[in-house]
DNA sequence: TCGCACATAGTAATAATTACTATCTGCGAA
DNA sequence: TTCGCAGATAGTAATTATTACTATGTGCGA
C-alpha cells in the first residue's frame, strides 16, 4: 500500500461503508472503489480496469464487473443512464443530476435546488411510485463546440 | 399490403418526412418506422425486429439496426437512455418525459409544462450549449407493486 | 493449525451490435 | 424498353461488452 493520507481517510470510510452493507472490504474492492472516486467522468468497467491494474497488476476484468454490480446492489454506486454506449459508472451518491455532451458522451455532475424540488404530476404519481428525480441536460460542452469552430 | 386507412396516412407521412431529410422510403424503412410508432413501450431493435418480421418476413436484424441508426442520426426517432441494458428507441420526437421502473424497466412517456420550463442554472450553462431537458422520474410501477405484495 | 465461506484470476460462453459482401431494386438516360 | 448505376438489403461473419464457470487463493474464527 502507497503512502497517502488522504486515501487512508477514504479507505476507512469505504471500509465503514461495506461493514454497515455486510460487505468484505477486500483489497480489489477497495482499489476500484478508490478508482471509481478519483474521477469525475463516470467511467466504463473498461476504463476502471485498465486504472486499477496500475495498482493492483494482476486483478480481473471480471473482478471489476462483478464488484461494480455489487456496488450498485449495495447502493455504494449508480449506473449512469446512457444512449446507446457501454454501461458507466457514478460514485457520488448523493442528489445530483446531469449534463450530458451529445458530441463526445462527456456526462458532469451538478447540482440544483430548483430540479431538487420538482413535484412530480399527478397523473405520474398514477402510474407508480417515485424514488428519485433526475434532470438530463443534453447539449455540446465547451471543448466540442470549440472543435466544431475549429473545422468549419 | 395490407388494407388499412390509418397506417396509409401514416405512411404518408413518412414519406414526406423522408423526402425532407434525404433519406429513402423504402418497404422496409417504413415498416420499422410503423413498428416503432404502433408500441408505447420503447422497444428495442430485437423485438422490433420480431414485431417487422410478421408483414416483411425476409428482413434481416442488421437492417433493422442499420435502419434505426438512420433514423436517429436524421432526427426521426431517439435513442432511450437506459442503465446497461440495450439500447431503446422512442418514435416520440415530441418534447417529453419519462418514467421509468426500476424493476421491471418499463418507460413511460408523460408531458409536464413544469418540467419544460425549468430553467438552467447558471453553473450549468458554462459548461456548454443547452439543447434539451429530459427529465426521468425513476420509481416502481403500479405492476411491479403489485408482484411485490403478492410475495410478501 | 485447520477448515470453511467467500473472493478472485483466468478463461470460456453468451448476448448485443456492427461490418462485410454479394445480390437486389428502382430510377434516370439512351 | 433496356442499360447501367447508386443505394438498399439479406445473410452471415466479426467484434465488442458482459456474464458465467471453475479451480485456486485468502482471511478469519474455532
Amino acid at each position: 500500500m502507497q503512502p497517502s493520507d488522504s486515501s487512508q481517510s477514504g479507505d476507512r470510510d469505504f471500509i465503514t461503508c461495506c461493514r454497515e452493507r455486510g460487505i468484505k472490504p477486500t483489497h480489489q474492492r477497495t482499489e476500484i472503489y478508490r478508482a471509481l472516486m478519483a474521477r469525475e467522468d463516470h467511467p466504463n468497467a473498461e476504463t476502471l480496469y485498465a486504472a486499477v491494474k496500475e495498482r493492483v497488476p494482476t486483478i480481473s476484468l471480471d473482478t471489476v464487473y462483478r464488484t461494480l454490480r455489487l456496488f450498485e446492489e449495495k447502493g455504494l454506486v449508480a449506473r449512469v443512464s446512457t444512449a446507446g454506449d457501454s454501461m458507466r459508472f457514478d460514485g457520488n451518491i448523493n442528489r445530483h443530476h446531469h449534463f450530458v455532451c451529445v458530441q463526445c458522451h462527456k456526462v458532469r455532475d451538478f447540482y440544483d435546488d430548483d430540479f431538487d424540488r420538482l413535484k412530480t404530476p399527478q397523473t405520474i404519481s398514477r402510474l407508480g411510485e417515485i424514488d428519485s428525480v433526475h434532470v438530463e441536460l443534453r447539449g455540446v460542452c465547451n471543448d466540442c463546440q470549440r472543435q466544431k469552430r475549429k473545422k468549419t
